[in-house]
DNA sequence: TGCATAGCTGCACAACTGCGCAGGTATCGA
DNA sequence: TCGATACCTGCGCAGTTGTGCAGCTATGCA
């Protein structure tokens, strides 16, 4: 099976059958940048601590957030609009007060996964 | 108790008491530095390829790992370098070949993650 | 000894991202 | 109606990061 593309076939390789294999382990290179992506978003040390808080304590405030994490409130507010643009967190408005809660599983499996170690 | 730190203490809160659980549940700063860093790494389209067809096929040589993955040779080998650098990979010299496999297991749990999706 | 290959490094450019400030919108209470 | 609160948005600056190019080092083979 030659799972390496046309314009690189004429590369030498040094085992060409496991460049194959490699291949077929990355996939669609679309769902390896939706990863990427998903990453990126709690690749940002303030966007992920307040994703952890969210996680962990449930449906929080804006400004409560911004208190928890050191943040200014419009910082924390862009934040939380880049994830909720991102489909991550979800916000319900209660009067004046809005209250995100993550809605992504996939974000918030790995955000338990950086929960368990110490 | 009063986990608020002192510079932030004037600053108007909607539910103190979960101000405090997620301040509580962020923990130490730099623990949240240290997993920023590590979704940094995965966080771009061709470091997470990288890692993925190592996590996946096994120990891989640079040049291999270029073809698979598009990339020309010092752009991959400069991945590499990065990632070797955080301690997420580590390489063995044979003669002139060089095949890099994943040590870290934290992002080794990671990539297993997003494997196990569609 | 000479040559090709495998991998590494430095540099410079462009693009992206985070951040704070200033100002705007919407809701609640007096 | 008026003010205060909670949140949002636009703008501009600074720092970081990805990318490609050119050249270097080291290994193996003839």
């Amino acid at each position: 099976m030659h799972l390496v593309p046309a314009d690189r076939a004429d590369h030498r390789t040094i085992d060409g059958h496991r460049v194959c294999e490699a291949i077929a382990a990355i996939g669609e290179a679309d769902h390896v940048r939706t990863w990427a992506d998903r990453f990126s978003l709690l690749a940002d040390p303030r966007r992920l601590a307040l994703l952890i808080a969210l996680d962990r304590t449930g449906p929080l405030a804006v400004s409560d957030l911004a208190v928890a994490t050191g943040m200014n409130d419009p910082a924390a507010s862009q934040a939380l609009r880049l994830l909720r643009a991102a489909g991550v967190v979800a916000g319900e408005r209660e009067g004046r007060v809005v209250r995100y809660r993550v809605v992504d599983q996939e974000v918030a499996a790995l955000l338990k996964h950086c929960a368990a170690d110490g």
